[in-house]
DNA sequence: CGAATCATGTAATGGGTTACATGATTCA
DNA sequence: TGAATCATGTAACCCATTACATGATTCG
């Protein structure tokens, strides 16, 4: 059939299938049945970690985000608006509303907050690495096109890596005062990871020379 | 603030942004103005690439990606089963409905299909490469948990990196009769890039058994 | 003082995940 | 022949993206 593998397991499909089901709430009423029970997401973490650093607006959020985690896993500025009101509603992060001009909403996490992201922290982390690389895909397809669109993607991915790496390289030198052990890890992986597809780029072209598709 | 960094650049939502708005319809109306345009996304064009291989079921669909591009970036299989849907709505897949039984829908890939996915293929590829992984994120927030939870992370992790590139070891001698040249080096970026985290946990580790938190 | 950019949001839509369902096939 | 697993789908909800909008501030 020429396609690589009908082999089993590497889906997702099975990961998070266990039917770890609420007991139905039983048409009690007790009141609202506050929705403060609400399963967490990764922006949720990442809201709930950026303001353990201080209290913030969605816009210093997004400035905290950017140059740190925003490197490699991005959001749109709309979700550091909605995930913040979110977690306001289950209790986790309090906002005090500015008076006047543009009733500018500052956020602060909460102690059931704090609690919140320990109990993740403590978790196993069991989820698998997603890298959603448009450049490996195309790879993957290449047969389907032109030649020189796989000689052309694989320039404009090396650029792309090195260009990323370099960036990692200067921030590393500017940051190293301000971040703690963690953050500096993080960012040691980030180059680390930027340097090796990099390389796995430039191989690939040097292939292309050699061995012309 | 002791927080990284609120340095410019490093957000998505420049990238996006340009406002490449579509010419209104103009309150004409010849016809249903169909809807046969539509932007497509990756998981778009991973169905029409694996549509390549030949016409398939939504189930077969999910065995292509499954231990081929499904290792990297995964799907719920619902996906499988609405995007071919919507791309027979855009003209770039036709179906064909088995007679009795479960009415079990057969896709194929048409000549517009192939169009798009070359047209794609011939595109700059211009998008970041986005590594979603919870063990980094926890990594980054790493000081507002217990020490062992660092060190737990760390093995966890490592285990997870080092058993996938064994995976993918093996799958390469497996496969490497019916892979073409390209899928062959995808699968080696794969390992490259789960040798390169494994080692990095591993290095972590160590170091944080000579200087621990 | 006007233009650009910063800062702060909202609305609409589409898409992805999760859960629910159930027929078909295999195999102990 | 019953249990397990394969195969096939649907529905609801949540979340993410995109576009729209506009007040505030800076700066030439």
């Amino acid at each position: 059939m020429g396609i690589v593998a009908a082999n089993p397991r590497g889906d997702r499909y099975g990961q998070g299938d266990t039917p770890r089901r609420c007991p139905l709430p039983a048409a009690d009423s007790t009141g609202p049945t506050d929705a403060r029970s609400r399963k967490l997401n990764a922006t949720s973490y990442v809201v709930l970690g950026m303001l353990t650093y201080g209290p913030a607006t969605s816009y210093q959020l997004k400035q905290r985000v950017a140059g740190t985690i925003g490197n490699f896993w991005a959001f749109a500025h709309s979700q550091l608006y909605d995930e913040p009101a979110r977690l306001v509603a289950t209790g986790l992060v309090s906002q005090s509303v500015e008076q006047g001009g543009r009733r500018k909403r500052t956020y602060s996490i909460t102690d059931d907050g704090r609690k919140a992201l320990a109990d993740w922290l403590a978790e196993p982390t069991l989820e698998l690495t997603e890298v959603r690389d448009t450049g490996l895909l195309k790879l993957f397809f290449g047969t389907h096109g032109a030649p020189e669109d796989i000689r052309q993607l694989a320039r404009d991915r090396y650029e792309s890596h090195r260009a990323r790496a370099d960036g990692y390289g200067r921030q590393r030198a500017e940051v190293e005062a301000r971040a703690d052990r963690w953050q500096m890890k993080t960012l040691e992986l980030g180059i680390r990871y930027e340097r090796t597809v990099e390389q796995f780029w430039k191989d690939f072209l040097d292939e292309l020379d050699r061995d012309p598709p």
